[in-house]
DNA sequence: CTTTGTGAATATTTTCACAGCT
DNA sequence: AGCTGTGAAAATATTCACAAAG
């Protein structure tokens, strides 16, 4: 029965921050149309993809913005909060730890690790920074699946390997480095450079003069126009 | 005639990631099989891949590993260098000015902004930092095509929009704000959040016995199981 | 014998276009 | 009138399977 396309999930949130965004102007309503405009994504598609989790539409009016807003967070698990383990109390560790958008979604640090004893024991927004010693231990104690890497390249395979052992689900790497990790674990890497390389592409076939264009979102959703 | 799939160049970053670890390891050659299990790519899919470009491996052989780098870095335009403009001097911003990535591929943190006038005029990395009011102009003067947002959500689009006004080609946006860019812009959103809410799908999914799994790589290849 | 490059076959995703509900 | 939900069509992407090359 159920096999929804990776491509649909990650829409599902690139839909999420759009709707979000109707909900904080106080719009209540949007047709797949208006929705598609915000999202860059046709019409037709965003309704076929609702349809794989239910059908949430009003015919001839659309969908209550606040509905929706549920509905995607059930549907993607962001309804619940979930906890997170920061590795790594450095300059990219403290700027996680105080991002605003990871609360919005439910997402809530943990705890952080370290290995510097000059860290080890120091507050970073209310949070006590832990040997990184004690990652697995904390790791199981506290049932936290999502584990977040923020230390130098060198690091990142042992650090994920402390992860695995404290029986992660997902991890974030903020490291250039590859890391390897066992099937049951998520592993994502979000590299600057890779991110980059991607867009150079089509930066010099713009400059080639060959038209070339893409509309974005995290993790993009896929786009290309028609024929 | 040259109308390349996206996917085909994502994936390019990722066989160019793996390239780089088998010259690391002395590895002087590699058939697309071999590519394909560190890449997770179908052997077939990433021979096709490259005929988009040309052909470039050797039958009974396969491809010679320093050639390859070369080759994909000439494609997707990595092998010149490339400016960043770095706005925000925090932690973020600090963080990105040292990631090691970046440079590796030939990305070059030229300049870096900030409205903090504590900030203004302070070294990173060697590198002094700008007053934010003068970045569009150093953008043109400079010649810098890539920026870099790691400033407050409330200031992501006012910034986008000096980088505009400087005639930037690509955005990278670590700001859980939706950003607006005209057509001809590349923007890239580069939210954690975002990042997490997709996992989690396959997360809550595994919690119900599902079977659900994803290999990845930044900006993720599509990976699926055949029938 | 090994491995590429590729036509042909499959599979998947996207889009059209419209019946049907409000 | 306005918009959803969806069969059917079109467009894309992936994989097979094998001839040709070293």
């Amino acid at each position: 029965m159920s096999d929804i396309p990776e491509g649909v999930i990650e829409r599902l949130s690139t839909y999420l921050n759009c709707l979000i965004k109707f909900e904080q102007n106080g719009i209540e309503t949007v047709s797949s149309e208006r929705l598609g405009e915000s999202s860059g994504v046709n019409p037709a598609e965003i309704r076929r993809d609702f349809t794989h989790f239910g059908t949430f539409g009003k015919k001839g009016v659309g969908y209550d913005v606040d509905t929706m807003i549920k509905n995607i967070k059930r549907i993607l698990g962001s309804d619940e909060p979930h906890k997170i383990a920061l590795v790594g109390a450095g300059n990219l560790g403290s700027a996680i730890a105080s991002y605003e958008g990871l609360l919005q979604h439910g997402f809530h640090v943990a705890a952080i690790f370290d290995n510097d004893p000059k860290k080890i024991g120091t507050n970073i927004r209310n949070l006590e920074v832990f040997n990184i010693k004690d990652l697995s231990q904390i790791l199981r104690s506290a049932n936290i699946t999502i584990g977040i890497i923020a230390v130098p390249p060198a690091a990142a395979q042992p650090v994920a390997d402390l992860l695995i052992e404290g029986n992660i689900s997902v991890i974030l790497n903020y490291t250039p480095a590859l890391v390897r990790v066992p099937p049951g674990v998520q592993l994502h890497n979000t590299d600057p450079a890779q991110q980059l390389l991607h867009t150079l592409y089509y930066l010099s076939a713009n400059e080639k003069g060959l038209t070339r264009r893409k509309r974005s979102s995290t993790t993009g959703p896929k786009r290309r126009k028609k024929t």
